[in-house]
DNA sequence: TTGAAAGCGATACCAA
DNA sequence: TTGGTATCGCTTTCAA
């Protein structure tokens, strides 16, 4: 494996050149710069990283924490910002965590980064003070996606809004007595609690205050969707309409609804958030946020911070959009297929 | 940010003994170590990776390349590798390509990975024999997930004995008139064709070999099988059953039966390849392989050979199984969901 | 049991 | 426009 030396000692110059030259620095003349480049090219010559962060103090790397890789929306806010980063001549570096808290820890602490990365992507993570003051002192910038947090730059939807959005088309179709499936809070997120307060806001804005019994856990995956929206179906006076906080939860209410010989939505209404990819597939009407734009918003935000670190660093709440499918109907009729239900809907298109 | 020098004055002992004391190697005195361990902690040391690979020639980094992070398939294996390398130590870089050749290009000539990790792993990607050449050229070993390459340890399953499974549950159902929805290649893996081969050997089996009409594309997305069961089901004669060559095309097409106004099954029946994780929720039937299982063994490969690196490399096939689930039935008869319909078939347990 | 010192392979400053 | 060289922070060998 060649080394800065060897190419210098084949193109006869010194390796200062050589570095000046790979560079594209100035103080190097045309003809001695082709010269290097050809012969590194010849040599299959590749810069040693750590000897270059070592001496630079740069890693040209990015740590993505997050607490799941394998799920839609990290998966797709990951590669989103991977494609940005990497053509920005950035590596990344993985930490997903899972619930584990001592991978957290570990993780916040800056054990992991420290002098390994240039910068951190955060994604729906919400770090205690503490562990926000221990990351940033990892040095770089910090960029969060799903969550706001003071002196980070941060990307996330409106959670509350979002909620109440969803709510009110169920409301606008009359529906009342709505259910709710949301999370407990495994990785502190304030997201669940800020979905669950919209839904509350909404329904007190036409006088039904949610009920304690309306009011489940599904912990963010398809099954545990299915046992939430299990047992609200299973009430003495179940629900009409069923709001998930995620389209995953939905997914598993939708099964959990067909299970049970309910159709939807003529027997009962189901939304969800996000817009997941399968959501079209299903047919489930759900509010969407743009999920690659975030992850985009988010790399560039770092990439911004790390060309000029003394800017304030932004704090953007993308929009979400209403996108009616057919899981959602009016309370105790067929489902309205024609116009429209609310003017901020958009009807969906079919697959393909 | 404190240096092992730092650690070794606070100390009072020398660089070297605060570098043994804290990789716990002999010729340390108990006393000694203690002591270092107490104020490196108190000085919040963390080494620089970078002047470690440096000095010592290790990244503790493995690089993992593959095609796409947001799919499910390579979410699951990612994940399950990182759990696995995580433990050991390692950190993990991300290279996922996209379909983009010229990604692939710098991947696979190793410009991106020498120097930078200590091994490679590489999902559901086919090097050529350059490729398979310059990659091993960047020193480490290599694990693949999903082929077999000379030299490479590797895990998959076989693809082609996955195939011959699903098409056999069909023709054991009664079903003759087959059709397929395989993928193009746009990464090279053999595996499509595999699957394909597996299609037609099973069908030349019972002596009816497969007719071209009935041979589409999908490019492996759940559009893709959509528009290619619509098609399928839009022939004159129409098959009576869709066996897709993976879950997420599967799922499209039940999608596409369903807007065709059929009943599945009913109607036609559908079969996958992966066990997914929506399979369960959409009642799919599928040949399911065992992704975490993947990427758990390809993480193994990877620490064993960096341990003992002269040992043979493994090339592992792992079974894979037929779950019957909801969207496979006899031919023109109600789906039969009394008794087994096949030896190897396994009857799946509801959600939750 | 401990320390001194020679690299590792680059970057970047200062002279020439 | 070029080269010499100090430096980054650690690992590892060899002496003490």
């Amino acid at each position: 494996m060649s080394t800065i030396k060897d190419v210098a000692e084949a193109a006869g110059v010194s390796i200062a050149t050589v570095s000046r030259a790979l560079h594209g620095l100035p103080r190097v003349s045309e003809a001695t710069r082709q010269r290097v480049l050809a012969v590194a090219a010849e040599l299959r010559y590749v810069a040693s990283p750590s000897a270059a962060s070592l001496a630079s103090g740069q890693t040209h790397a990015i740590g993505v924490v997050a607490p799941y890789i394998n799920r839609w929306y990290f998966g797709a806010i990951v590669h989103s910002a991977e494609e940005r980063l990497r053509a920005a001549g950035y590596d990344l570096l993985l930490y997903s965590l899972g619930t584990d808290a001592h991978e957290r820890r570990r993780a916040f602490s800056g054990t992991l980064l420290r002098k390994r990365v240039d910068g951190v992507l955060v994604l729906a993570l919400h770090p205690t003070t503490d562990e926000a003051a221990t990351l940033s002192a990892v040095g770089g910038p910090v960029a969060v996606v799903g969550a706001a947090v003071p002196g980070w730059a941060s990307v996330r939807i409106d959670d509350e809004a979002s909620a109440r959005c969803a709510v009110r088309h169920l409301v606008e179709l009359g529906h009342r007595r709505i259910g709710f499936i949301g999370g407990d809070d495994p990785l502190r997120t304030p997201m669940p609690g800020e979905r669950r307060r919209g839904y509350r806001a909404e329904l007190a804005a036409v006088g039904r205050p949610a009920a304690t019994e309306l009011e489940t856990v599904g912990d963010f995956t398809v099954s545990g969707g299915y046992a939430a929206a299990a047992r609200l179906l299973a009430l003495p006076e179940p629900p009409t309409a069923l709001f998930a906080a995620s389209d995953e939860m939905a997914m598993g209410a939708l099964q959990a609804a067909r299970h049970a010989g309910l159709r939807v939505p003529e027997d009962v209404s189901v939304i969800g958030i996000d817009d997941h990819e399968m959501a079209q597939l299903l047919d489930l009407t759900t509010v969407a946020q743009p999920v690659v734009a975030q992850g985009v918003l988010a790399a560039e935000m770092i990439l911004s911070a790390l060309a000029d670190p003394d800017q304030e660093p932004p704090a953007v709440v993308v929009p979400t959009e209403l996108v009616v499918r057919r899981t959602t109907g009016p309370v105790g009729r067929p489902p309205d297929t024609g116009s429209a239900t609310g003017e901020r809907a958009v009807r969906d298109r079919p697959v393909v």
